[in-house]
DNA sequence: GAGAATCGCTACGCTAGCGTAGCGATTCCT
DNA sequence: AGGAATCGCTACGCTAGCGTAGCGATTCTC
């Protein structure tokens, strides 16, 4: 069951996540994966030749999808969809890392296109409960979702990553019921 | 009037921004530095020791800050500050800075200390607006103003540097009626 | 204009990290 | 069991960058 080319995986792509928290894409060397993961450096060379398939592997590893709340009510699923990502998606690690690969992301393509990929699945679930939502006739059937997700994740986003500030239920509170009061009344008037 | 010593602290802050955008803090060096500055090494070893002090004077010379908007009307003067962070504060050039700040910000206590200030300077228009239309009772006085902060300007924040998708009419439309329809209507009911 | 401060330049020695070659040892597959 | 694949290890040569010393040349200050 080639039992050691798992554990070469394992013991590599886990050491190489726990770098990319420590000291970032940009200071992550093969030397130190070797290292930290008791792998032999020609060996990891021989997987993966490139320290950007190697960040993609290890990233790849880490992410798993959330299950997309649809209870109806929208109230509750948007909590839940905001709770996922700032505990899942974004608790303090992947934070970290999620800065790292952001930075990544703003000058090689390839980590650009790595990074929309996976910031598109993260928010997958919060993607399918606008949308229902909109079928429902509970959000304007005229408003574009991916602004509408810019919208409802920025806050969270950015109170994870930039402003580092515990999301507590009053801040959940303020971001609900000022996300439906601001979308569901169609008070749209000096557009 | 010590016009040398001008030349070389702006060569040089130059350069270190230019590179800072191109390469990042991580990869931001004195070679380099002094490379695309055209000033000798040991020169700039003698005006900043460390990285983190040229990273840092550089950073500050960037920050302009950014006049507070005062029309009376909430909506024009959240549009403004809307625009103002996202031309000024995070032009395409700023917004790769600053997610390399934010990336060392996560590790490095003081890239962290420098994020928090200058993010708190960038937002302080924002954030006088905000108080100014709670005094006059177009924001609930209950209303917790760093949430709110985070809220308002979360959007435009991830908007430039998570989906880096442009910032168009469209957009600010849908964020400052949100904004607006959802906190101005005291609607909160299932708190 | 003279003394003091600053700058440019070369030349160091040192370390971290790169990416590869070679080869014995281990493990896999059947 | 035995050939094939994989892994660990050492040892390279090479480059980038570090931080400093020394000293002539330039520039500032008074």
């Amino acid at each position: 069951m080639t039992e050691r080319r798992e554990r070469v995986r394992t013991s590599v792509l886990g050491a190489t996540l726990d770098l990319l928290d420590e000291v970032g894409v940009q200071g992550l060397t093969f030397e130190s994966v070797a290292a930290r993961s008791g792998v032999a450096k020609t060996t990891i060379y021989r997987h993966w030749p490139t320290k950007a398939q190697l960040t993609i592997e290890a990233l790849s590893v880490m992410h798993e999808p959330s299950p997309t709340p649809n209870s109806g009510d929208l109230r509750a699923d948007l909590r839940a969809c905001f709770v996922a990502v700032s505990e899942h998606a974004l608790d303090d690690r992947k934070a970290r890392i999620f800065a790292s690969v952001l930075d990544a992301a703003q000058r090689d393509p390839e980590y650009a296109r790595l990074h929309a990929q996976r910031t598109a699945e993260s928010l997958q679930p919060l993607r399918t409960v606008l949308e229902l939502a909109q079928l429902r006739g509970q959000l304007g059937s005229d408003l574009d979702l991916d602004d509408v997700c810019d919208l409802v994740i920025g806050p969270v986003i950015t109170r994870v990553l930039v402003t580092r500030r515990p999301i507590d239920e009053a801040f959940l509170d303020l971001l609900v019921e000022t996300i439906v009061a601001g979308l569901g009344a169609p008070a749209r008037t000096s557009a």
